[in-house]
DNA sequence: TTGTAAGCGTTATCAC
DNA sequence: GTGATAACGCTTACAA
């Protein structure tokens, strides 16, 4: 309570209680106080009681930002995400803030919108808090933000995205392999005619990877691929209703579609229901994401489930492994690759 | 690049670019770089292109640790919600978070998971990064966390809940408000029998209030309240469809219920599908949230719109307001209250 | 408008 | 095991 008068009188940080502060109470030196904090089994139970006695009584809480600056690594990790809103990242986002946390670490957090220029803000804007580690998705990204991640000195996650020719840890699955996986399983079921609808967000390119795969794998079976591109950045579930009047008003018309994500599949089934079909048995649809509606709709959506939760997590393990703060043998496993699962509902 | 060798000697930060780096190649002294990134209007047309050049020649990121201790606030603001991937909270965080880092700001985000304790511990560790402002929901704190609150430095921002009589800046709405509303609702629809089903998630004390609201309506109008709780902590959507199937159980069976959220309901409206139910005629059902699916269910969900969105983007607005980054005439207004919108669909 | 000097609160280094 | 001292990179206060 006195110091509260000494420091006062300071300019910044006034009333702010210190180390110091908790030293002098305590009769030690400030570095046992940091020591009690960080290598407590370093401090003998004598002092480690003064000292935590001092802190309950002072109310000590660390500054991090000291901490920080001395030691040149913050106890926080940056994370720049296409948008935090999506069902998809947030279970990713979740889990890798919860496991971040429960070791001591903090989750500094930005969304991107698929704009590399809006990453490119966020990743330098984290690395002036020297984050410990830094999180980013899929592996488009600016030169700019290329040159920062290659030279500053902190481990980069690239998560979501699987691409193993890449420096960063990767943590993510095949975007490619889910277009085959989705393909495959409706040639199996004996469709033909199948179409693809890409994502109406533009900046989405881990989307036409998907594509990508679908296209080589009607290629190989012989048909023609189909893509329809909906309205430049219209609303998801909008652009699946477009998608679907107008692919539905085609002769022939596909016997099945797939759409890059469930929003627009979403979009679709009602546009579908509205013009009288009845799916699956008239037109097989298929979406990617499985978000938590898929379930609920009716006919219920076939879809591909991500491993959200699982990169969240995994991300974080491989962050802390390689930051020590969890025990493991030999070296941080740089490739991690993690399947989706084709969740076979009543949509197709 | 010569300034590499000379700092690469160095214990910690090596190698990393400064202000001095760039003061010395832009030949002025570093305060001047300082204000070049914090009062530009204060440097010189000459010297800025001096100090432009040397900073884009060196790559120069501000390390906003440094400059966070020097100044004793760092830009970045701490927001507890309680959970990151729910669809409410999860565009709150969005449009808080899109805002704020448009002017400069970064966030620090936590999840409570409800848990005072958890709330408790991230507010200690945003506290040590002294940062700008800190966001925390509801006004369910414990003692401690109340205490760290009013005792740091920093302005608090309470979202979601709307409790004028608290000291923080309030930006929410009244949960007591919702239920009247949605009890109102159905009583103006005719139904006399209206039961109330309570969240599973033991910790959200706001669902409280709104059953409250419903208490008080149905009592107003001379009803006896009939409320259900699910087993404590069971997923949602599965809480819906256990309260569902109890409730059309009983003789006579309620004429309408209203969810803790919609979640519980969606569970419930299949669940009511499945006992062969028709839905509204047979049982209006009510949820709260208006998450994404509740539109594509069919029937569709009659729900309650929470502010989400607006309540991220005003607490950013406060927040900025407060500090300065954002112009305003008089003082930053304290209470801050948002309404929730009844959206009427199908199912009551 | 520009510069100098003195911290901000912690941790690394090295000595005891 | 414990402590004195010097950074860490920046901004405030004050001076020119």
């Amino acid at each position: 309570m006195s110091q509260a008068k000494e420091s006062s009188r300071k300019r910044r940080g006034a009333g702010r209680v210190t180390l110091a502060d908790v030293a002098r109470t305590a009769e030690v030196s400030a570095i046992s106080v940091s020591r009690f904090f960080n290598q407590p089994e370093q401090v003998s139970p004598p002092l480690r009681a003064r000292i935590e006695a001092a802190v309950q009584a002072l109310g000590y809480v660390p500054n991090l930002v000291a901490g920080g600056l001395a030691s040149a690594r913050g106890r926080i990790v940056g994370m720049v995400i296409p948008n935090i809103s999506g069902p998809i990242f947030a279970q990713t986002i979740q889990a890798f803030s919860d496991t971040l946390s429960r070791h001591g670490y903090q989750l500094l957090l930005a969304s991107s919108y698929f704009s590399e220029a809006q990453e490119e803000s966020a990743v330098r804007a984290f690395l002036g808090w020297s984050p410990a580690a830094l999180v980013v998705t899929s592996h488009f990204h600016s030169p700019a933000t290329e040159k920062m991640l290659a030279e500053a000195d902190v481990p980069v996650v690239e998560i979501w995205d699987y691409c193993p020719e890449r420096a960063p840890l990767q943590v993510g699955f095949l975007h490619h392999q889910v277009g085959v996986q989705a393909c495959r399983y409706l040639l199996e079921k004996g469709h033909r005619r199948i179409a693809f609808v890409q994502n109406s967000a533009a900046g989405d390119l881990s989307a036409l990877e998907r594509r990508d795969g679908y296209i080589e794998t009607l290629r190989e079976a012989g048909l023609e691929p189909w893509v329809f591109v909906p309205s430049a950045d219209c609303a998801p579930f909008e652009a699946g209703r477009q998608a679907m009047e107008a692919l539905i008003r085609r002769t022939p018309r596909p016997q099945a579609i797939i759409f890059a994500n469930d929003n627009l599949a979403a979009g679709a089934l009602l546009a579908g229901q509205r013009a009288g079909l009845r799916l699956p048995h008239d037109l097989a649809i298929m979406g990617f994401g499985d978000y938590p509606f898929a379930e609920m709709l009716l006919p219920s959506l076939t879809t591909l489930r991500p491993p959200s939760r699982e990169i969240g997590e995994l991300a974080a393990l491989r962050v802390l492994q390689h930051l020590g703060s969890v025990g493991l043998e030999g070296e941080v496993q740089r490739l991690n690759l993690l399947q989706c699962e084709l969740i076979a509902r009543e949509s197709a």
